[in-house]
RNA sequence: GCCGCGGUGGCGGAACUGGUAGACGCGCUGGACUUAAAAUCCAGUUGUAGAGAUACAGUGCGGGUUCGAUUCCCGCCCGCGGCACCA
């Protein structure tokens, strides 16, 4: 048994003291950036699922030093945001002052694991030092008319009494507190993510090392999508309609147009309306559905007729009925749609519910006709004028052009992505760095007089008035207009979480730089991520925000490259025992402080490694942690206690253990690389039993220590002094293979007959074709099966087989 | 509904570009050591039949391609994740 617990602490300490990962910048060296996501510290400290994302970085930290590389592998703190707020608010207590405890206990919970992160570059996002850079950014986006005061209706969370973004929301729900989300009207900053959405999307494909899944789920929620817009002239009146479809190919099936009821046509066309009272009840009635019934699929669609409003086809000139309906969204589009029952479902069941006509004008030869649902596939045109024999996709192009040239409509595209909701009502955050004065309009805090600190206040709690906490301060909000000098007010909206986090992995490269969020040359030698590494949660909010702010800093010049992050990989989560998600509610938590303390961190470093493909969710299992711990003793165990002698096989099969680990780390394949390991130290531990020797000299065992140390840096670094070494493992270089000592000298062969296996033979690595099948053929099972029996055909696969077909 | 990922022993999982299915680990069974237990060590562990050699079946289901399929193709079933009245 070796003693983890003095062993482990006396390397933490041993690096600590010899600054063994700060790193000096030295440029002339080839860099690598392995970052993981910062964690928000929690009152709950770590749960043993946390730190394995952490533990495959370090791997390749450690990995990469080894290979020559100066690596930059910083950690810190996301510390604004709501749990530290009510937790505040629940036992009055500065948020600051809770979070300065979490961050302390969180620190020597990473620092048991042996992380070989550079503290020197620790950040902390509720640092002014650090938001002063956050305020900047959102100044500058400012100053290009990226972050704009809005008054439209929000997402708004009746518990938390905040708005929200549209990504914080989970299933109409508040992705903090599970409350569901109401729609109100409030006065937000918003930032204009959709000016970027384009190049958010395209830009993906310039991401190969990016895994498929999570650019899909960005591709999703971008949701860009090709259409045309097309006015319908309202008869008698000067207004238009204007719709947007993807299928302008189906317009001579159109029946009838339909507006949302939020639209403001409707309120503009009031006069022209002869049943209003109805049609203001029927919006009144939407108004007090809640988003998630009114978004239900399987609920009925409602919706009332414009009596006295008719539109015009421009096509056609066929005058059509106008409706409101609840299944048409006013934050898409135009907020309105052109019907075409015959070719969309929606429109079809709210044509059957309402007996509206249903008008086919898309045919495909090759498919049966089913009259009982829409038939929402491509195909030829019929019934449709002059453009009737064209296939939907012609029509599409040439009906969009006929339009641009009676001018009537435009090729359009649409993205799903809402701009960025980025104000909270909350006091937890950055303040927003403006002034509102009453003569200027909205103001910039001059850059010099960043950052506008966030202000000590009597009570966290918030106001539900669309104002912070912050509000009641008056002689923080009562300012000087910077511009004119008169009495002027803060905006006292702070920042959402997602705000701090959106840069923080540039501040590493520079943290402690007061003149510039970063030194473009820091910037331009470190700069992309090489390796991000984090939950999958993040991929279409965190990963979407960063890489948003990212384009720009790199469209204002302050960054040198346009994605922030080359290799992006997600870590699959640790369930409890049970199979269940880790939390307090389901009492399934495992401390990785008892884990370390009984097993110790190498152990818990490997065996997170060991418990499957690394993306993939796994269920704990503490059995499993005691057997990466006999494995480990097994390592110890393998001291230089007998005399040495070389054996062919077990050099041959550490330099493939070499070689198998050098690249499954690199792949991510952890598991294997840990299997690999334990099968070299199985036949080692084999052959010392049997023999009562050394199967590899002292040379050779280091570099199967070299290969164990990123999993198990405490007792490699041991076993490696032990071995007389002076200075750290981690300061070695990374062991290579030799590819003559991989080649075995005898190949087996498998025989088959007709695809059965019947026998193996081992062969001399140089034997001929002839030699195989010969020897194969002579085998007494193989005899046994070709026995009375003509040989049809032999297939020798060199390497590998022998098979014969009779 | 759409998109993505997956389905292999009692369990977590492995299997290179189609070539010994079940590596490695856990668990379990038997044995050694011990007064006993733990720890450790040894043997076994996909199913069926057999004392065994061995034979047959077997990677969600049904087909196909191939000398040979967990791997490729077609059609299904189930699970997980994301998106969703987005026109």
């Amino acid at each position: 048994m070796y003693d983890h617990r003095q062993i482990e602490k006396k390397w933490q300490e041993q690096w600590v003291n010899s600054h063994l990962y700060q790193i000096q910048d030295d440029k002339s060296l080839p860099k690598y950036y392995v970052l993981d996501m910062f964690p928000y510290p929690s009152g709950e400290g770590l749960h043993v699922g946390h730190p394995k994302g952490y533990i495959a970085t370090d791997i390749i930290a450690r990995k990469k030093r080894m290979e020559g590389f100066q690596v930059l592998h910083p950690m810190g703190w996301d510390a604004f945001g709501l749990p530290a707020e009510n937790y505040a608010i629940k036992n009055k207590v500065h948020p600051k002052v809770a979070m300065d405890k979490n961050i302390k206990n969180f620190k020597r919970q990473l620092n048991l694991l042996g992380f070989s992160y550079d503290w020197s570059r620790e950040i902390n996002t509720t640092d002014p030092s650090y938001y002063r850079w956050t305020q900047w950014i959102f100044l500058q986006m400012w100053r290009k008319g990226l972050a704009y005061e809005s008054f439209a209706p929000i997402n708004w969370c009746p518990s938390c009494q905040t708005g929200l973004a549209n990504e914080d929301l989970e299933d109409g729900h508040c992705e903090r507190c599970g409350t569901l989300v109401e729609q109100r009207p409030m006065r937000q900053w918003v930032l204009k993510i959709t000016d970027y959405a384009d190049r958010l999307l395209t830009d993906l494909d310039k991401l190969p090392d990016w895994e498929e899944a999570i650019k899909e789920m960005q591709r999703n929620w971008i949701g860009r999508s090709e259409g045309t817009e097309i006015e319908f002239k309202i008869s008698n009146s000067e207004d238009i309609i204007t719709v947007f479809t993807t299928r302008v190919d189906t317009i001579f099936g159109c029946t009838y147009v339909v507006l949302a009821p939020e639209n403001e046509l409707v309120q503009k066309l009031k006069a022209s309306i002869k049943n209003w009272s109805e049609v203001e009840k029927y919006i009144e009635e939407v108004k007090n559905k809640t988003d998630l019934q009114r978004t239900d699929l399987n609920k009925e669609k409602t919706g009332m007729v414009l009596d006295g409003v008719l539109a015009i086809n421009p096509f056609n000139q066929e005058k059509v009925e106008v409706y409101v309906a609840d299944y048409v969204l006013n934050s898409y589009g135009t907020g309105a749609v052109m019907a075409v029952p015959a070719h969309d479902e929606r429109d079809f069941e709210f044509a059957e519910r309402h007996n509206l006509l249903i008008r086919r004008v898309i045919v495909d030869e090759s498919k049966r006709v089913d009259f009982e649902i829409a038939y929402t596939d491509d195909g030829e045109l019929i019934n449709s004028g002059d453009f009737s024999g064209l296939s939907s996709k012609e029509a599409r192009e040439k009906m969009s052009d006929y339009l641009v040239s009676i001018n009537k409509g435009r090729k359009k595209i649409n993205y799903k992505i809402k701009d960025w909701v980025y104000s909270r009502q909350r006091y937890w955050g950055e303040p927003i760095p403006l002034i509102h004065c009453d003569k200027c309009g909205v103001v910039a805090v001059p850059e010099e007089n960043l950052p506008v600190i966030l202000p000590e206040v009597e009570s966290y709690q918030p106001t539900g008035t669309g104002e912070s906490p912050l509000a009641a301060i008056t002689d923080w909000v009562n300012v000087d207009c910077p511009q004119c000098g008169g009495q002027a007010k803060r905006e006292t909206n702070t920042m959402p979480q997602w705000g701090g986090s959106c840069w923080y992995y540039l501040r590493y490269l520079d943290p402690k730089n007061d003149q510039d969020l970063v030194a473009s040359d820091k910037d331009k030698y470190w700069s992309p991520v090489d390796l991000y590494v984090g939950g999958a949660e993040h991929a279409t909010r965190h990963l979407i925000y960063a890489r948003f702010w990212h384009k720009f800093l790199f469209d204002i010049g302050v960054v040198n490259y346009d994605e922030p992050f080359t290799r992006l990989k997600h870590v699959g989560l640790i369930m409890g025992e049970d199979g269940r998600k880790m939390s307090k509610r389901w009492g399934n938590v495992i401390n990785p402080d008892d884990m370390t303390e009984r097993f110790g961190a190498d152990a818990l470093r490997i065996y997170e490694m060991f418990m499957g493909p690394f993306d993939q969710a796994a269920a704990w299992n503490t059995n499993g942690l005691s057997g990466t711990r006999k494995f480990l003793e097994k390592v110890n165990n393998t001291s230089f206690d007998l005399s040495i002698k070389e054996d062919r096989k077990i050099v041959s099969l550490l330099h493939k253990t070499i070689k198998k680990v050098s690249e499954d780390i690199n792949e991510f394949h952890f598991n294997t690389a840990v299997s690999a390991l334990m099968i070299l130290i199985n036949a080692i531990t084999e052959y010392r039993q049997a023999k009562q020797l050394s199967p590899l000299t002292r040379e050779q065992w280091d570099s199967f220590l070299q290969i164990l140390s990123p999993f198990a840096p405490h007792l490699s670094e041991e076993l490696w002094s032990q071995n007389g070494h002076e200075s750290s493992i981690f300061l070695s270089s990374w062991p290579i293979y030799e590819e003559k000592l991989i080649k075995d000298e005898v190949t087996n062969y498998i025989i088959q007959v007709n695809g059965k296996l019947r026998a193996q033979i081992e062969m001399p690595a140089e034997a001929s074709e002839d030699e195989v099948i010969t020897k194969a053929k002579a085998d007494v099972n193989v005899v046994k099966w070709l026995e009375g029996k003509e040989i049809k055909k032999s297939i020798y696969v060199s390497g590998r087989l022998v098979n014969f077909v009779v």
